[in-house]
DNA sequence: CAGTGTCGGATTGTCCGACAATCTGACACG
DNA sequence: CGTGTCAGATTGTCGGACAATCCGACACTG
């Protein structure tokens, strides 16, 4: 008998040049360094980084099929920015998505059920805590990722990383001013306990009304926000 | 007299070679002229496509972001298997898309009711006259896009051109060796007609026996089996 | 002065050639 | 039969180059 058929390894491969420039871009988005809107010039990247010219163009090619920048042919990519309107057509979008995973709550893998808890649990231990403010939106995103997951869909996963890769930059905002961690983790449990009802109707109205109101604290961040704290 | 202040218009930039790239690759894929798993070399394409190695790049990298390939580290892009799985993913994500759309009818902008019907006068035309075969699958694509158009949401809209620019070319196979052009006119004549109706139930179930049917007469024309869950 | 034509710098899109790092398969070796 | 080694193929990154395009400033016209 052969001892032990060896478990399951996987190696990480070393990260690569692109790989680490896309990193350090989006810790500078996060971060604040760099705002909304702000041209991102290949040429001033290069110097900047110490790279090529090329590396970049593809560092920022991934950049833009994140969602967090926008390329417009021969003018260059800048950083994403959202308007008023374009948050109100988010939630639109949200809510469409988002309903469908809760529609398929009662058809949906145990395991994803499964998912939609273990989430919900990440995320109220990171907002109680009160640690990185980006672990807290991290935490929150993956709920919401959590349910569309519902769905079974990959197809419509990757839609719902589309939108929110183009809101994770004011949401980050959001949560970082964000005094009300209480009533967001409120919010979310009766979401989630909602869900386990299979009140399916109350759900979409409680997810609808959870979307909207997060527009709106969106929409205030985004215009009191002279700059640093 | 103040003339008129000009009517929007909107200017589609010429493609660039990327885009080209990425719509020939996409249509060989389709055509089944290169097969699920064929590895792309770089060096091939740039040799079979007679542009350089860096652009041949650039459009692998959207071809895999797109998710029709795979990039692994030093070891190339290969083509990903479109597998029947990928057929009924792409339905649940076209139900979710066009449904909202006809949820939304109702509370639609009248112009963007006007620009359903007109789509469906397009397609019947198209379909009846039997022109250009491709020209039956754009007035039929955008007769759906008219659909997912009534939730007033270009986000939506532009995550549904999304899924139509991965199916396209496979709907296109679809008709033109589609044999039942009324029955196909017929469908989409009683979508509309229960979506003028208002009932909103029947024309959401209309839809999805709609898009499966759809789906198989894809897998049919891809040659796939038909199975899977 | 409003509107229009023109010019130059800045920036991107694409091309070319080069080289190190890495992977793959074959082959020799124990 | 398993292991070490090596050459060729392929990718990842680099640097430089040039045309196309965009942008702002400026001169021109009526």
């Amino acid at each position: 008998m052969p001892a032990d058929p060896l478990p399951p390894l996987h190696l990480s491969a070393p990260a690569s040049t692109v790989d680490r420039i896309v990193e350090e871009l989006r810790r500078a988005l996060f971060a604040g360094e760099i705002t909304a809107g702000t041209p991102l010039r290949e040429q001033a990247l290069t110097d900047a980084m110490g790279v090529s010219r090329s590396t970049v163009r593809e560092a920022l090619g991934v950049l833009v099929a994140e969602g967090l920048a926008v390329r417009e042919p021969h003018r260059g990519v800048h950083v994403t920015s959202l308007e008023a309107e374009a948050v109100h057509d988010v939630v639109t979008t949200r809510v469409v998505l988002e309903s469908a995973g809760v529609r398929a709550w009662a058809d949906a893998e145990p395991e994803a059920r499964a998912r939609v808890r273990a989430a919900l649990g990440a995320f109220v231990a990171a907002a109680r805590a009160g640690d990185d403010p980006g672990r807290v939106t991290a935490t929150h995103l993956a709920l919401h990722r959590a349910i569309v997951a519902l769905t079974g869909s990959s197809r419509l996963l990757g839609l719902a990383d589309a939108v929110y890769a183009e809101i994770r930059l004011a949401l980050a905002k959001v949560d970082r001013m964000r005094r009300d961690a209480p009533q967001q983790i409120a919010n979310h449990e009766e979401l989630v306990a909602l869900l386990e009802s299979g009140d399916t109707a109350a759900t979409l109205a409680a997810l609808r009304a959870h979307l909207e109101e997060a527009a709106e604290s969106m929409l205030l961040a985004l215009e009191l926000d002279p700059d640093a704290d």
